[in-house]
RNA sequence: GCCGGUGUGGCGGAACGGUAUACGCGGCAGUCUCAAAAACUGCUCCCUCCACAGGGUUGUGGGUUCGAAUCCCACCACCGGCACCA
């Protein structure tokens, strides 16, 4: 017994050990030496007034958690640095900066709850952040271009954007609810509501009313849709972005009422069904509830009011009441009843509909509710009507007076140009996208830069004053009123107006962490001690940014700001080009077993033990191998040993003694140049685990062989270096080639020559075929050459009926040789 | 409901309309070793078969094509975004 249980033992050891084991080469002494190299050498710090092929490669700047960078941080950067690496291969002088986000409300809360003031905590975990974890990854930043949103020299411009939006007036502010949470006595951003209750304590939320600041970006909503079409983004993002804004496009009109002095003026996205109007329903909030109400239902209706507080979305639309009162339909001049019901929402469209129940779902369940008129006025064509449902779809129409037999796009033009023509329509385009509500009743962010004067009310902070300093509280914990702790403090509150110069009050809210954000990459290439926000030329030498990198969860908060903040900054004459980023690209999500990384799963990774056991360019590769970079993977402990395996076998490979300087054979300079040719496309792709496939592939095929020649050392090294950038530099410097890895350049796939040995197949195998295939032409040397290299210019060139004839023989040909 | 995306071995995943399952993990066998670890070599989609060989297989059902994981149509499942949005 004793002696199984220590078998057991030593067996769980061993499996430990095999689990944990690196990379034979000591790369804990390789991986300071190169970082120290690149360092003095400046390697990565492009010369950003003078370089001739600037390349702004940029990644999202992490928020600096005392938890640390986590393994999707790592794997988001070493994916955006694999890009920058190779492009800094082909030639373009790359610049990848990397700052911190450290302002902002999960900093202050973490703050909170260990009882360090913000400031230090920043501080502290921006240092572990830079020196212990993002200094190790291997990533070409150039650290000389770091920013930190906390600093005063980054919010004092952060606050001057603030004041030329006042000036635009594009800043305003008005009374609006927000999210309150009531257990912790403070203001909630929209993100840390989950379901209507509080992130952290799991409260029910409250609306409360206050005075806020807002953006309004809804100004740019058609401008935002519209460029997108122009925008190479990933496309997921750009859907999002698309539903985010949520155009309608459709008719406004009125409705006279009945026996009152009054209108009601409705939206509807389908014109073409206004005979089919049965009812009209205003939001419980709508202004003319009040006055059209008749006496005997001001009891119903006001039941309504007082029910509709929580919404629930999937539930079926059926709370409501009638007002007594009717709507004169404005083509058949019938009555129709006006209700009042909780599925029609104040703060969309006029906030008042025309009910359709026979073409519309949730009109039908409420006409059915309350037994309300159904009137089918669109048929589909060629289909069978639902029976029991509302046809939401286009048709033909019916029962709708001069415009039956039509069809619904030509009935809805025809009906939006008479109703215009009468004065009392227009076509009309809605959007769900709102106004970014920027006022914070918090501490740790840049204070709105706004004094309020009893003259002149909201005044700007004078330029030159900026930055409105955050003062260093003591007591920095949200108040229970609503009011920012600023508020408390009366030496930072007195001041005077800067226009008339009498005492005045300074705003206490302090402004959104996602305005710190929507405008870094503008602060990164310019001087950080300069007067101005952006130094102009720089910005015009950088900037749009060539490729973005970042997270899917960002597609509508972050990426939408920094386009809008572009956007009116560029309008403003500040900026001569008004989309930030012209590509962009989401990366996957990295999962553990599946399972998504969270705290409350326990699954959390900490890169720090992987670089201590693995190594960085292990870990990298790693990382890059699990599957397509847009795509994400699963993160195994097991797997890395692969990764590990084949680290250990290129570096045995490329040893100085195995080395020869002999030519190689065709064969194998054929397979270099295919090698070439697809790592280079797939790193392109961001099909970094196939880049890898297929370097590891001719790595082992290399590995099979005695002794390899300097150029395919020399090939595999560079090809490799992006995913590898210390052990390949080594490997160069130990190989005695000049220059390093990391700057070689990158190699050319000798197309010429691969196309020859293609052709020469083709042509050994046609002509020992050429009696048993039926072939209907034969392949030229450009239709074979355009197989080789798949180019869609070769392609274009010959022409795409040619190349389908060339493989259709080259795929027959290929089957009858393997059929012998 | 609308929009975007994904479905391929035991697992992660490869396949510009041309040998499906590259590369890696895991598994099995072997070499080396007193033994193990490490490393290396071979095998490993499924079914029938001692073997030879044959048949089947890319979520489902159709279609286009000499040929379909790939293109088209319909559906199913899962992931992400939007949503009583008129």
């Amino acid at each position: 017994m004793a002696k199984a249980r220590r078998d057991k033992a030593r067996d769980d050891a061993q499996a430990q050990q095999a689990r944990k084991r690196g990379p034979h080469f000591d790369f804990a002494a390789i991986e300071p030496k190169w970082r120290e190299r690149w360092e003095t050498k400046g390697t990565y710090h492009p010369d950003l007034k003078r370089a001739k092929r600037p390349y702004y490669n940029l990644m999202m700047f992490p928020y600096p958690s005392a938890a640390g960078l986590h393994i999707g941080n790592v794997y988001a950067f070493i994916g955006s640095d694999v890009h920058g690496r190779w492009m800094s291969a082909r030639g373009e002088d790359v610049f990848e900066p990397m700052g911190f986000d450290a302002f902002g409300i999960h900093s202050e809360n973490f703050a909170i709850k260990q009882g360090v003031h913000p400031a230090a905590l920043t501080a502290k975990n921006v240092a572990h952040f830079r020196d212990q974890q993002l200094k190790r990854i291997g990533n070409r930043f150039d650290w000389s271009a770091e920013v930190d949103t906390t600093d005063p020299a980054y919010y004092r411009w952060t606050q001057w954007i603030f004041v030329k939006l006042f000036k635009a007036g594009l800043a305003e502010r008005r009374s609006a609810a927000v999210n309150w949470c009531p257990n912790d006595k403070t203001v909630l951003a929209d993100e840390q509501v989950i379901d209507g209750h509080c992130e952290r304590c799991g409260a029910l939320v409250e609306r409360r009313q206050l005075d806020q600041w807002f953006l309004k970006i809804t100004d740019y909503a058609e401008r935002l849709l519209a460029n997108l079409d122009s925008l190479d983004w990933s496309n997921r993002v750009k859907a999002a972005q698309r539903n985010w804004i949520g155009r309608s496009e459709g008719l406004e009109f009125s409705l006279a009422v009945a026996g009152h002095d009054a209108e009601v003026r409705v939206f509807t996205t389908r014109p073409d069904t206004i005979y089919g109007v049965t009812f009209v329903v205003l939001a419980p909030d709508h202004p003319l509830v009040d006055r059209i109400t008749a006496e005997a239902q001001r009891d119903a209706v006001t039941g309504v009011r007082a029910a509709a507080e929580p919404v629930e979305p999937d539930a079926t639309p059926t709370a409501g009441a009638f007002t007594g009162t009717y709507a004169i339909h404005p083509l058949t001049g019938k009555r129709v009843p006006i209700w009042v019901a909780d599925y029609v929402l104040m703060g969309y469209g006029t906030g008042a509909i025309m009910a359709v129940p026979a073409h519309d779902t949730r009109d039908l369940a409420f006409a059915r509710a309350h037994h309300l008129g159904v009137r089918q006025v669109v048929v589909p064509d060629g289909e069978a009507v639902p029976a029991d449902e509302a046809w939401t779809g286009a048709g033909t129409l019916v029962s709708s007076g001069e415009y039956s037999g039509l069809g619904s796009d030509e009935a809805a033009e025809r009906i939006i140009t008479r109703l215009e023509e009468a004065g009392i329509g227009k076509r009309k385009v809605h959007y769900h996208l709102r106004d970014w509500l920027i006022s914070r009743q918090r501490y740790w962010g840049p204070p709105v830069p706004i004094i309020y004067c009893p003259d002149h009310g909201a005044v700007p902070v004078p330029e030159e004053d900026l930055p409105v300093r955050l003062p260093d509280l003591e007591d920095y914990l949200p108040t229970s009123t609503g009011d920012s702790p600023l508020s408390k403090i009366p030496g930072f509150v007195a001041t005077t107006c800067p226009i008339c110069g009498k005492p005045a009050g300074r705003e206490t809210d302090v402004m959104d962490n996602f305005l710190d954000s929507a405008w870094y990459f503008l602060r990164y290439p310019s001087s950080h001690d300069s007067e101005q926000a952006w130094d102009p030329e720089t910005t015009r030498h950088w900037l749009p940014v060539k490729m973005y990198i970042g997270g899917a969860e960002h597609s509508v908060l972050h990426l939408m700001y920094a386009r809008f903040i572009t956007m009116a900054m560029h309008d403003l004459g500040h900026l001569d080009f008004d989309e930030p980023f012209t590509h962009f690209r989401a990366h996957g999500i990295i999962t553990i077993n599946g399972d998504k990384i969270s705290k409350s799963k326990g699954n959390i990774i900490n890169p720090d033990d992987y670089l201590d056991d693995y190594g960085a360019d292990t870990l990298r590769a790693y990382l890059m191998f699990m599957g397509p970079y847009e795509a994400g993977g699963d993160f195994s402990d097991r797997g890395i040993g692969g990764v590990v395996r084949f680290m250990d076998r290129v570096w045995r490979l490329c040893q100085p003694q195995r080395i020869v300087t002999a030519k190689p054979d065709r064969d194998a300079r054929r397979q270099m140049h295919e090698t070439i040719g697809r790592v280079d496309t797939d790193i392109g792709e961001l099909k970094y685990n196939t880049a890898i496939a297929t370097l590891m592939g001719w790595t082992n095929t290399l590995d099979a062989r005695k002794s390899v020649t300097a150029d395919e050392v020399r090939t595999l090294l560079t090809l490799l270096s992006p995913f590898a950038p210390f052990v390949t530099c080594e490997l160069w410097e130990r190989a005695s080639f000049p220059g390093m890895a990391v700057t070689a350049p990158w190699p050319q796939v000798d197309s010429a020559a691969l196309a020859r040995d293609v052709v020469t197949l083709i042509v050994q195998v046609d002509g020992r075929m050429r009696d048993r295939v039926e072939a209907p032409s034969a392949a030229t040397e450009a239709e074979a050459r355009a197989i080789a290299l798949g180019s869609a210019k070769v392609r274009a060139a010959v022409g795409q009926r040619t190349v389908r004839d060339a493989k259709y023989i080259v795929g027959r040909l290929i089957n009858l040789v393997t059929e012998e």
